[in-house]
Parts: structure tokens; C-alpha cells; sequence
DNA sequence: GCTGGCACTCCTGTCTCGTGACTGCTAAGG
DNA sequence: CCTTAGCAGTCACGAGACAGGAGTGCCAGC
């Protein structure tokens, strides 16, 4: 049961309650909550006709709405965005979710795509709901290592390592530049660009590193080239999901028209990407409700999301898709604990 | 209108017409046919009657079964069988189809990753149904290079490569020991290694690799721990999948439980792989259907699967999900097609 | 400002019933 | 002996009617 601490000058504390008790109800039951409802269940003090001319306002202010006459009032996305900004209570991760995620971590393997896929499926078993994680975006990792891999008098590999595991991966080809070569430029290169952002890093300042080094202009050509085309960031970040059968368990989702076009949407790693891109440069987590994710096709739906970090970084983030009747402070703390274990998880890789 | 060529003894040629159209009619329709629908539709010479007494004995044989007393008749696993067996006319890819598939392998990126991913879409949409692609089975790719990265005091990096890409990455530790050794032991690894076969390459013969390499017993146990642990095949073969959506066009998956089954199945990458294990090994196209599938939940569905090779090797399979009434010859061409290119386009790969 | 009472609205589940699409069977005809 | 027309029987399905119930708004009184 909440326990709203109101802010808002239009709403005293008594709407407020009633507002976060509705909210909390209709999670509860996916059921309009009614007046009488409200009076049995809940400890308000005054009769259901008070409550009918509270939720009356509470409708006129926009915070609630009626599906049909003769039916209670579900939240608006106004009203969830009220409630989860001033009304919803904090709530702590329960004892046997905490365990299981410092479970997972701890048997986690020290592979980057591994962790990821798991956090995933971490995340969408516990919150029963959809999960997605946009893997660490490349550009924003420190530059650590690269490998020119002589492979053939034709062609070579470029490999770029950064501290979270090998970020990219370039076939190329040459002509028969020497294997010594490969390994002379590597050094070099290494030595120059260590540290460094990814996106820090331009072609340019390749071709400057590997100037000086003594080799024929044709050939640093091939490999400044090579090396700027495996770093060059046109892949979109790859984003994991995991969980869409929990929305068949959603009533709001047994209508197979908004099943289908969520379906759709879940299966586009670059739709789901846009959806929390911006949620990459806030600090802290981030809640869209309904109208406010910007689709057309998702307003029945809400997402949570988290950033997580390495070092200094924001470098991708966890997601939790739901029906917009989520148990939000549930998940907030679901999203916020996993990540926070994930930051803990990707600052240990480092120092191997 | 399916063109039978009857081969069973028990099938004279008018039985075996009657259940290929009744096949075909119920994929198109989806609704159970009765012999008036045959009669009026289909130009079958003789009266309704007649028909009648024909699917009554392709019951009693096991061929047809009817849902209830008053509906028509629909193919039992069997009846499916038979006529994917010995009546379905191969039907030949559409042109748009066949432009799309090239197409699509024409732009795709040498990353095997993206070709994969980007198979598996493809197939998803041509079919209009759940594609999914088992990727390169690591075992059956042939060595080509290892690299040991040198990343710090402690750190290193064994990268291996065969002739489709990188095939694993292994982080490891190890006790200060100098990045020419690792060059030296990479350098030895790769002339003894060459064009072997993953899974025929085991821990005694990497060491006999390494051991008159004139380097301390204790590097290189590192290093052949190292790439032992590259190789080892305890990682489940990536399986990648698309069109989850499509179920939800198909009458029979209405069925909010079957869907739901259906929809965690997809989930589970092991599962899927599970599923199709076994066609690896076949040289041709494989259909199961039904309960020839193996598993209770999924007794709605048929799997068509094709797998794909490299060399002279079956690397991995393309596989059409969908219920058991699919159109069996349009999606077994659109499989069988897809997978040659796919063969074409990773022969190519080789080359570079 | 709160509350009990009341008339009104409208969704929901259930039930009945007619309709239509099949079938299997029988008897007659080639 | 196979085929066919005719016919009675079965059963799913959708429409319409109906009762029940939940909830509201409003009003008058405290």
C-alpha cells in the first residue's frame, strides 16, 4: 500500500492518496478501480460517495480516466507520470531477487556478449516482462589493442580490443604487405592510441601514428584504412531481448492487433535502440509512459530504463518493457540492482 | 492444384488426388474441407457421394481426421506425410523470390554475423513465418590462424580464426611472460595447425606444437591451457531467429496457450537447437511435422530445415517454423534456395 | 464538506434457438 | 460392383434476449 508524500499544488493529500491507490489497485488487478473498491479495501476514513466526488475531480484534473460509464477509472498517463514522480514509495529489492542476481554475476563467464545475454534473461525472468539491453556502444569504450592479423599474401584481419573484450573484427585486404609489417604497425599503433575513446579516435590521427614508421605510403595506406573500417560505427548497437511471452500473460495484451505490432517492434533491435537512446545520457534511470515513448504503437506500453556504466562511461543500457499498468518502484528497483551489479560485474573485467 | 504421382499400395490414384487436394485446400483456407467443397472446387468426376465414401476410408487409413461429427476433414501427421513424401510437386522459387535472395546476398557485409542475422530476417519475411538459423558450428570450421595477444603483465588474448571469421576469443592470464613468446608460439601453432578441423585438433596435439619451441614448461602450459579453453566446445551453437510476429496471422495460434508455448520455445536458443540437431547430419532438405517433432508443445508445428556447408563440410542449418499447415513445397524451395546462395555467398568468403 | 439513497448506464456472462455445413446410410441405377 | 441421389442426423456457431452487477452522478439532509 503507497504512501504518497504529494507535491503538487492541485493535488492534496488526500486526491493524492486516492490517485496512488487507484494506480496501485489497477496494477494490482488490471481491473477499473471503482469507489467502493477503494472504501473496502483500503482504509480512507470517509464514504465511497466522498471517494466518487474526489476520483470526479481527479478526472477532471486528468489523472484519471473512465473506460466506459459504468466502470471505475484506470490511470491516464498523466496519472502514472504523477505517481511515479511524486506519489510512488521506493521499494527495496526482495531478498530472494537480490540473491539471485549476485548469483548470476558471480557465475557469470568474463565474455562480453555472455554477460549480456544473461543479464537479459536475468532481467526478463525476475521482472516477468520484456527485458532488452543495448550492448556497450563501441564508441564509447578506451581504445586498448589492435591486431593487424596477417592471414594471406591477399588479406589480413583488423582486431581492436578494448578493455570490455574485442569490439570489432575487420577482414581486409592487402597486397602482399609483409607479416613484420603487420606486427611493426600494430606496436605502433598501440602505443599511440592507447587509452584513448574510440570516438575519440579519426582517421587522421591513425595515418599521424603511423607516419613515422618507416614504411611505404601504399602501405600504411591499406592499413590506416583498415583499421578506421573496423572502427567506423555504422553498425547499429546491438540490442538483446528477451521475455516477449510474458506479455501474453498481460490482460491488456489479449487483443492479438497490440500483441502483434509489440511483437513487431520487439523483434527490431533499431526500433527498441531508438526507444532509450536518449535515456543513455541521463544519470540515473528513466521511466516513458504510454504517449510519452514517442510511437504510435507502443502507447499501451511503459518502459524502464537504466544506464550502466564502465569507468567513467555511460556505455549501454537495461530496459524493462511492460503493459503501462507495471508495478514501476518493483521494477525501478529490479532495473536499478541488476545494473548496478552489471557495473560492479564490468569494472572487475577490467582489472584482469 | 497439387499434381499427385501416388506410390503407396494402399493409395489408389483417386485416394491419393483427394488427400493432396485436401491438403492443399486446408493450407490455403485453413478451414476443414468436405467433399462438397471438392466437388465444386476441384473438377474430380464424380459426385459428392463418392468423395464421401474416399475420406472415409482415408480416416479409417489414417490419413485425414475429423475435428468434430458435422465438419469436414483435415490431414492427420500422417496424411501430411504422405503427401510431403509422395505427392507434393516441387513448386519452383517465384522470381520476385529469387531476385530478393540475391539481392540480399549481393549487399551483405563479410561479417559472418551480419550474414547470418541478415539470412535469418530474410527467410522470416519471404516465408511469413519464424525463420531460424543455426550459425557455423565452431567444430566444423577449419583452423586458419591463432592469435595470442599480448595485453599486459598478467593479460593476454587468444583469438582464433578459422576461414569464416573469427571462431573464438579467450581471455587469459598468465605470469609475466613476454609478448615474443607469444608471438613465437602463435607463429608455431599456425604452421602445425593449418586447414585441421576444430574438433579434430585436441590438448595433447596443441602441446606437441609447442613442446620443442624451446620456451619454459610452465608458458607453455599457459598457452596451450589458453587455447584449449579457446576451442573448447562447451558453448551452445548460437541459433538466431525471426518473424516470431508472423504467428500471430494464423488461425490456429489464436489460441492464446499455444501461442504462448510456441513463443517460449522460440526464446530458448538451445531448444531450437535441439529441434534441428539431427538434420545436420542429412545430406538433403528435412521436414518433420507434428509429432515427429519430439515435443509435446509443439505438436501444432512443422519444421522444414536445409542445412548449409562449407567446404565439404555441413556447417550449420536454415530452418522454417510454422503450424502443420504450411505450404510445404513453397517454403521447402524457398529454403532449399536460400541455403544455396548462402553456400555461394560463404564459398566466396573463402577466397578473399 | 460529508454521506446515504436512488435512478441510470452499460458491460458481461449465460442461455436459447435457428441456421448451415457436414456426415453416413440406403436404395436405385448403370 | 461401383456410383449416385436423397435423406435423416449431428454438431458447431452466431445472433438475440435477458438478467445481474458494478459503478456513476446527483440530490437532499446532516
Amino acid at each position: 500500500m503507497p504512501d504518497p508524500t504529494p507535491l503538487r499544488p492541485e493535488l492534496d493529500k488526500r486526491k493524492a492518496f486516492i490517485l496512488a491507490t487507484v494506480v496501485y489497485e489497477y496494477v494490482a488487478t488490471a481491473e477499473p478501480v471503482g469507489s467502493n473498491t477503494l472504501t473496502q479495501k483500503y482504509n480512507l476514513g470517509v464514504s465511497s460517495a466522498t471517494i466518487r466526488n474526489e476520483m470526479a475531480e481527479l478526472e477532471a484534473g486528468g489523472y484519471l480516466v473512465q473506460p466506459h460509464t459504468s466502470a471505475g477509472r484506470i490511470p491516464s498517463d498523466a496519472g502514472y507520470r504523477t505517481y511515479v514522480d511524486q506519489l510512488m514509495r521506493p521499494e527495496p529489492l526482495q531478498n530472494d531477487e537480490q540473491r539471485r542476481i549476485q548469483d548470476e554475476f558471480r557465475a557469470a563467464s568474463r565474455e562480453l556478449d555472455d554477460v549480456i545475454e544473461h543479464t537479459t534473461r536475468l532481467l526478463g525472468q525476475l521482472s516477468r516482462n520484456v527485458a532488452f539491453v543495448v550492448a556497450p556502444i563501441r564508441d564509447t569504450q578506451a581504445f586498448r589493442h589492435v591486431q593487424l592479423i596477417w592471414l594471406s599474401e591477399r588479406s589480413g584481419l583488423a582486431i581492436v580490443v578494448t578493455s570490455l573484450g574485442v569490439a570489432a573484427q575487420h577482414p581486409f585486404e592487402h597486397a602482399g604487405v609483409h607479416a613484420d609489417d603487420f606486427t611493426r604497425l600494430s606496436n605502433r599503433l598501440n602505443a599511440a592510441l592507447s587509452g584513448r575513446l574510440l570516438r575519440d579516435i579519426d582517421a587522421p590521427e591513425i595515418a599521424r601514428a603511423v607516419r613515422d614508421a618507416q614504411i611505404g605510403d601504399d602501405i600504411a595506406t591499406v592499413i590506416v584504412r583498415a583499421f578506421a573500417d573496423a572502427m567506423r560505427a555504422d553498425a547499429p548497437p546491438a540490442v538483446v531481448s528477451s521475455g516477449a511471452q510474458h506479455l501474453l500473460d498481460q490482460p491488456e495484451f489479449q487483443d492479438l492487433r497490440k500483441l502483434r505490432s509489440i511483437l513487431r517492434i520487439i523483434e527490431e533491435q533499431k526500433v527498441l535502440y531508438d526507444l532509450v537512446a536518449d535515456s543513455m545520457s541521463a544519470q540515473g534511470p528513466t521511466i516513458k509512459i504510454g504517449h510519452e515513448l514517442g510511437s504510435d504503437e507502443i502507447t499501451e506500453c511503459s518502459i524502464v530504463t537504466v544506464p550502466y556504466r564502465y569507468g567513467d562511461e555511460t556505455v549501454g543500457v537495461l530496459a524493462i518493457l511492460g503493459p503501462r499498468r507495471m508495478p514501476y518502484a518493483r521494477l525501478l528497483a529490479l532495473a536499478t540492482g541488476t545494473a548496478s551489479s552489471l557495473n560492479r560485474h564490468l569494472a572487475n573485467t577490467d582489472s584482469r
